[in-house]
DNA sequence: GCCGGTGCTTACCGACCGGTAGGTAGAATC
DNA sequence: GATTCTACCTACCGGTCGGTAAGCACCGGC
């Protein structure tokens, strides 16, 4: 290859925009590169004109969408002093941020190229494991948060947070920043007396 | 109708077990009502034979799955005095069962009838969801834990566990009653000093 | 010894999937 | 003004999807 050069035009944005919001309501098995060409007011030539194949365009969605919430995630992340407000408001933007990438990564469905899924999978890691990672690291450190397997922590709150993200409808009819207060509650003074 | 009168011979069961294992391990939209023919070693038609078609096969799935693993996820949230000791019970058994009813359930992918979908839900609540509220309020009246919206710790509960239900491979390698126990330590003391 | 139901099969359908061949309007380059 | 490249199109491919028509082997009842 001479030159990769690849275009960066608007149209591949509409079509990324197009494949995020479609998948991210249907997965990625609901919604065909005609039905995404279609949202996007392209024809699925244009597509692969831009995406080698669906796996491709499968993770150029995800790391492109996670790479533009990183910002604002770490941001939220620095919000108030204590544990406990940094833990909040990093939540409520994950909840409020209606990103479905950390969902469609867990998809998995279409066949990734080892490479590929590398690729993703560190976009993830970068932007939305690793701050919220840090908080607990802070918190421990600073002798607000008890010793414990961060790691694990931060993978339990994602997990917890999942089926709430990238939703119109949130349990209770809460909005994003209620139900990060409550999850935190939850998860920070726990359950027992 | 004269007579339902389903038959319930091994073949229907091969089926349902077929399409629990395939769904459960590639999601609805992943494995084909051929595959599932395959895999029951019958041909598609047989499939219709017994079911209406793919929503009915998914819907009797979740239904009938569910239904198996309802009476020991309650026997194990009895295991134990203590409300600690019966949340590790049922969360070990819900991990280590491989139950992917509940994950099926959330992908609700094919479209349902108004019916077949309040049939799957009222499964779940009665199955699954509401011995965990049980073992909650059970905690909460007997003083060993604190007050609190149990409906929205056992949503939480579940949420927290879905990713970890139902596969091989558990984080850390660690054996079911293990992450059941990290899992009930992390939601019971919670991270706060 | 024929009949009708049960449990299953072979052979097929139209719709839709991911992906491609081949062409073209128009701007940029020379 | 001829050439080349970018960005996109129409038209189509082989394969797979959910679903069906039609019939066959086996059975107990009469």
């Amino acid at each position: 290859m001479p030159k990769p050069k690849r275009p960066t035009g608007s149209t591949r944005e509409r079509v990324l925009q197009a494949a995020d919001r479609l998948w991210g309501e249907r997965g990625v098995r609901g919604a065909s590169l005609d039905d995404i060409a279609r949202e996007a007011a392209v024809t699925k030539p244009t597509v692969y004109y831009y995406f080698a194949d669906k796996s491709a365009l499968f993770t150029a969605v995800i790391c492109s969408v996670l790479e533009q919430h990183g910002g604002p995630l770490k941001t939220a992340a620095r919000r108030g002093g204590r544990s406990r407000d940094r833990l909040i408001s990093a939540l409520a933007y994950l909840i409020g941020a209606r990103c479905n990438a950390p969902r469609l990564l867990r998809e998995g469905g279409v066949t990734l190229t080892v490479d590929q899924n590398s690729q993703a999978r560190s976009a993830f890691f970068r932007h939305f494991f690793s701050p919220l990672q840090q908080i607990l690291d802070d918190g421990v450190h600073a002798g607000e948060l008890r010793q414990m397997d961060t790691a694990f922590a931060a993978q339990a709150l994602l997990n917890l947070l999942d089926p709430w993200t990238g939703r119109d409808q949130l349990p209770g009819g809460r909005e994003p920043q209620e139900l990060a207060t409550d999850v935190v509650g939850l998860i920070v003074d726990g359950i027992g007396v």
